[in-house]
DNA sequence: GATGTTTTCGGGCGCGTGCCCGTAAGCCGT
DNA sequence: ACGGCTTACGGGCACGCGCCCGAAAACATC
């Protein structure tokens, strides 16, 4: 009694019957290839039509195999113990890698050091040379990325940004956060745990915090929902270029000394750890603190509770889906993605147990 | 100047050029079926251990699509008015069914009414009459789903839980939340919103709430962490079986009279815009509301202020992994999955327009 | 040693698609 | 009428794997 209804998903071989063509000519017709006639041309694309054709992705996939390999290649920083974070994304990739790898596709990475812009020139250089099929890039450099994102454009090649975008350029998309709305998502926390009296400071500790296109967005968004709740004045700063631990710490205790009714900090990265650490050396567990990342150091104050919120945007998923979108749009010519703006999570010590990256 | 260094993924006839049979035998071996000399197995077992031999999935299945289909069947309440909740594990489901219809898998789904337990049952009988290939169950009705878990059992079809576990019976896995951390979770964010001298509310809204085990253990999960924190005199609670809105809005009403100091509300289900429409019409936007689900109701009321943060388990994608559950198992054979626990994420009116359900 | 039975294995087809090669029909010029 | 050339199409192999059928080899029986 079984429901053997289904529809067995007409191939080619129907069309042809249909048309009265062997599969040659169908085939012609859908690679829009030469040598078929207007006439049938218009017949098989009817049928096409009328049988709503879905190519079998795995019989053209296993088919192609034999012709060659689609080689993406995926520009990014090193995952270094300073900057633990790109280790996410590089492990998405590696899960997209090892689903498509039956596929015929071929992912090489090419690392530069975030501190160092000549590795990443080198590395642009290095995948110019190995002419590839794809290229998903981390634009940490952005005047280097404008370069190789014309030489695709050139050559035609595929490219999808991540973590970062720059705005005007022609890619295939983007996939990442949008900064502005993480800044503001903040500043409303912030806003709901703020005890009447007490401030709230925006902290930046980063080596360049001017051209830091990712602390500037958020902090923008930050003050702009206190603007919108006409509590600008409960706003103080505070920016270091020093990521030491004694810099961050003495310089908060300067601060603390001058404003004692701080009632939370923001700190715009994943360097929040260093505050933290402060925070539980002063031994102040009812400052509210918001930062970045899920990685071990902030997951660990997040459970000693000197961390209240971290803020995340699915790193790993971000790589993961980098891939995958060159590999649809190569293998599939599924092109029709728009950006992909990740969601923007708030991990507290009571869900963190349960978030995906 | 390419670097097609790649391993060429040895196969079935490099193994049986190996191991100097025909690629028969060594299908005969991976399939563990019988006609092969133990000698001549042990030396092909040892080849395909040598090489890390990993079948191609897409030959595989391709070949096997002439076979049969691999048949599955949900059982799932069915998406009312009043339970747009299913919606979305509904889209999960079609989204993994179109992403694997080409491997030859067909899904069947068993929907039923939620206020019915006939219906319930009906449809449990059906699934065992179609002696289905895989089995993805919403236990809404216990008694019936053990019933059901049991057939399974015996006939050894592969069984995967949704939305709230049955602790105990053998299955596949759980996917789902861990509803006492939900709970929790909501009353960490009412803590932290509380102002001094203002208390929080339970909110319970269903028919029945003493079985209803997803709701009771979220409250018990809330009462957990005000009784960490010492603040179990800050905790009001309040129920109703009526389930319309002027019930809702009489009762609390009643309670915000006696007991004007109100500060939070959490409300255990989806049925949270009753309580902000509530709120809208008496105009207290600064009372705090925590409610439930990714809800286009409940999203215009975050959008206006009424809601705070809305509490959300990926309906969507638990519907997805339900189905790649299934498929991963019977197609690929990939049997080692634990329970997935959803994670829970926090909504408010600055992130949601980047929420994945 | 002839015949039957079991064990062990190879050949070959099919899954749906991509693509190369061959070929017949039509056209043109001489 | 014949050779050369283009156009339009069909046949057939390959991709990696599953599986059926039949054959060879080994063994058993009389």
């Amino acid at each position: 009694m079984k429901e053997n209804k289904e529809i067995p998903l007409a191939g080619v071989k129907e069309i042809a019957r249909r048309a009265d063509v062997s599969r040659a000519t169908v085939d012609r017709v859908i690679h829009n290839r030469t040598g078929v006639s207007e006439k049938t041309r218009k017949r098989i694309l009817a049928i096409i039509e009328e049988l709503d054709y879905q190519p079998n992705v795995l019989a053209r996939r296993l088919a192609l195999a034999s012709r060659g390999t689609v080689r993406l290649g995926v520009l990014l920083p090193s995952a270094s113990e300073e900057t633990e974070y790109w280790k996410a994304p590089l492990e998405g990739m590696n899960r997209a890698e090892a689903e498509i790898r039956q596929y015929g596709v071929l992912v090489s990475y090419y690392f530069f050091d975030q501190n160092l812009q000549s590795t990443f020139t080198a590395q642009v250089n290095r995948i110019i040379n190995d002419a590839l099929d794809g290229v998903l890039i981390a634009p940490i450099f952005e005047k280097e990325s404008i370069q190789l994102l014309n030489h695709c454009k050139e050559k035609g090649i595929p490219c999808v940004l991540m973590n970062s975008d720059i705005p005007g350029m022609e890619r295939l998309c983007y996939i990442g956060p949008e900064l502005f709305d993480s800044g503001y998502l903040s500043a409303q926390l912030a806003h709901y745990c703020l005890q009447p009296g007490r401030k709230a400071v925006v902290v930046n500790i980063a080596r360049k915090i001017k051209r830091n296109v990712a602390i500037l967005e958020k902090v923008e968004g930050f003050q702009a929902y206190f603007r919108e709740k006409d509590s600008e004045e409960l706003l103080l700063s505070f920016h270091t270029t020093d990521t030491d631990y004694d810099s961050v710490a003495s310089g908060l205790s300067a601060l603390l000394e001058k404003e004692p009714q701080i009632g939370v900090l923001y700190v715009t990265n994943s360097r929040v750890v260093l505050v933290a650490e402060w925070l539980e050396n002063i031994g102040r567990k009812d400052i509210i603190l918001i930062g970045y990342d899920f990685l071990s150091g902030n997951i660990r104050f997040l459970e000693k509770g000197y961390i209240d919120f971290l803020i995340c945007e699915k790193p790993q998923e971000q790589g993961y889906r980098g891939i995958m979108t060159l590999f649809r749009h190569l293998v599939f010519s599924v092109t029709a993605h728009e950006d992909y703006l990740t969601p923007i999570d708030i991990v507290t010590s009571a869900n963190y147990k349960f978030y995906r990256n």
